[in-house]
DNA sequence: CTGTTAGCGCTTTCAA
DNA sequence: TTGAAAGCGCTAACAG
């Protein structure tokens, strides 16, 4: 270890190359117009010192760009967030952009003070797993010309390029499934009816019970986290009649109920066609390890970042900059009964 | 959708306030030496603009930096790792700064090519979990001033801090306790031993063996992914003696055993108590559904993160910049029959 | 083919 | 309390 970070510059490596700066520059930017020898001189010194350019100091000139996407996701150790931030760094790489990733804690300040902090960085583009309603960073963004992607939740009024699933139809179609296999008493698990897709996918559960004349009690919604659905799981299944299937909106209610259920079952009392068959929009690893059947509501959340980052690239790229907005929903796979 | 990114500098807002930008500039540094009323109309002209301070030209001026930490990490969407970055970024945020994320995909060209970026962008100091052995540009880095933090993995002869768990100790201590429990044949499933924790984790259970006069026959090493850990595992089964324990040297590996071995239970023609009992390195979600007997040698990635990420601030202030380097060995905890 | 000049957005230093 | 000058590292634009 030794004193702080002094790294060398272009000058630097221009006077050990014993050319000048200009010279450097341009056999680092492909060589055109420098004499192969010459390089070869600019290429020693660059090594001898470990010359690295400076990206910061190229990005504040007139044309050039920071070549950084700002993420900003929910909850970074949620494996479905994962995966979709792998996608779009995946998608990031492709054009040689880095990913600068920051998690919101679904919350609506921090989400603020991270997007504030990326644009003051220059980020190219924006992909946001958005918290709330309207953000007012976000806004700016827009209205500077940088591009904001949202992914898997829309902001109402904010009209930006956006992809999401299918919520309420796959919701629809899981909860009319359950219907036709006999089910009359479904509970429902699931996040807040104030985040995007726990309204969405709330609503799709709510219409195919309506479709059928079922009245939807037992639901339990607020739950963010797989422990909190856990007790809310407990709490559905210590009712009078308990359901005899659950419908769980996202992968941290699902993996709360199936805890639950395998306490349950380790506990003693109960017998596997005592508890409830589950349908779970998100799949997750270890799904096929369920003690009670369950379906899966299937999709990629890599396909998501992907998708989304796309249509950033879409946004950088001049050609496509002024395309009208563009609101993908991508579909979902129902699989019934899938371990 | 306008125009290409377009953003407002310092001098608009001077020009808008009616001040010169040196004003602007003291104002959002804090406004020591401006006179209220000024500020006001600076703050004014900034809000009406939505200007951001660019910081990347700040942080090419003298005594200024980047407020990055460059991560490098094998796989974002393994959940062990994407907590660990989750323990990063919380650290990193506590600073004010943020995480440029990358992903090596366990290739180690990748990962220079990431190091290269990260360092053009003038990191302030790197987090990685190495994918080799050595890395020139891990070397430059250091050389340079650059803090570098090794995670779960060390590079010999790369002399940085590192935080690594104590792999060997607890994979003996895991092994023991399975031979204790009268397991003679007991099954490995690991990544490769040129991986650090490969090795030192089938060292640790080699070791418990040899304790033992047992001899290591049942050796699966080099999977890394849950999908080869599957195949290895129907592989260990199909022996004529297949183990009665197996154990797991890491995450992908338990997650592949234990979906073989649901998958040989749906099949049928197997019962749970003909299949192994399972010693998994890491703990993952829904570890409490496993059909057989499983018990974890336990740790936090989150804390794995934070610890490094603490070490590089640490480094990057000028009191313990010099101090000697750091390799700190985590322990882990036995979980025995964890569910 | 090479170098000089100028300026990107910002802030330290110095002068007023 | 304010501003002008200078320069951080880099590279277009213009000489030569």
């Amino acid at each position: 270890m030794a004193e702080a970070a002094r790294r060398p510059t272009i000058k630097e490596v221009a006077q050990l190359a014993q050319v000048s700066p200009m010279t450097v520059s341009r056999t680092l930017s492909g060589g055109v117009n420098v004499r192969p020898d010459v390089q070869e001189k600019v290429f020693a010194a660059v090594e001898e010192l470990g010359y690295y350019r400076n990206e910061n100091a190229r990005s504040i000139r007139p044309g050039h760009t920071s070549g950084l996407i700002g993420v900003a996701i929910t909850n970074i150790a949620n494996p479905y967030y994962s995966t979709f931030a792998l996608g779009v760094e995946e998608q990031a790489a492709l054009t040689g952009r880095r990913m600068l990733l920051g998690n919101t804690s679904e919350d609506a300040g921090h989400e603020a003070a991270l997007i504030d902090d990326f644009l003051g960085r220059r980020v190219e583009g924006l992909v946001v797993v958005p918290t709330g309603s309207e953000d007012a960073s976000l806004t700016r963004a827009t209205r500077q010309g940088v591009p904001v992607v949202l992914a898997s939740r829309r902001i109402e009024g904010l009209d930006v390029d956006s992809v999401v699933l299918d919520d309420a139809g796959g919701a629809h179609a899981g909860t009319t499934a359950l219907i036709e296999a006999g089910h009359t008493h479904i509970g429902f698990l699931g996040n807040s009816r104030s985040i995007f897709t726990g309204a969405r996918r709330h609503d799709g559960f709510a219409r195919a019970l309506a479709d059928h004349h079922l009245s939807p009690d037992l639901v339990r919604a607020g739950q963010q986290t797989a422990d909190e659905a856990t007790a809310a799981m407990r709490d559905l299944l210590a009712l009078e009649t308990p359901p005899t299937a659950v419908f769980c909106a996202n992968n941290r209610n699902s993996i709360g109920a199936l805890r639950e259920i395998g306490r349950q079952l380790r506990a003693g009392g109960v017998s596997r066609d005592q508890l409830p068959e589950l349908m779970s929009f998100d799949s997750f690893e270890l799904a096929e390890l369920s003690p009670v059947p369950l379906s899966i509501i299937d999709h990629d959340p890599q396909e998501l970042g992907r998708a989304a980052t796309k249509l950033l690239l879409a946004r950088l790229h001049p050609d496509t900059r002024d395309a009208p907005v563009q609101e993908i929903e991508l579909p979902v796979e129902l699989k019934l009964r899938a371990l």
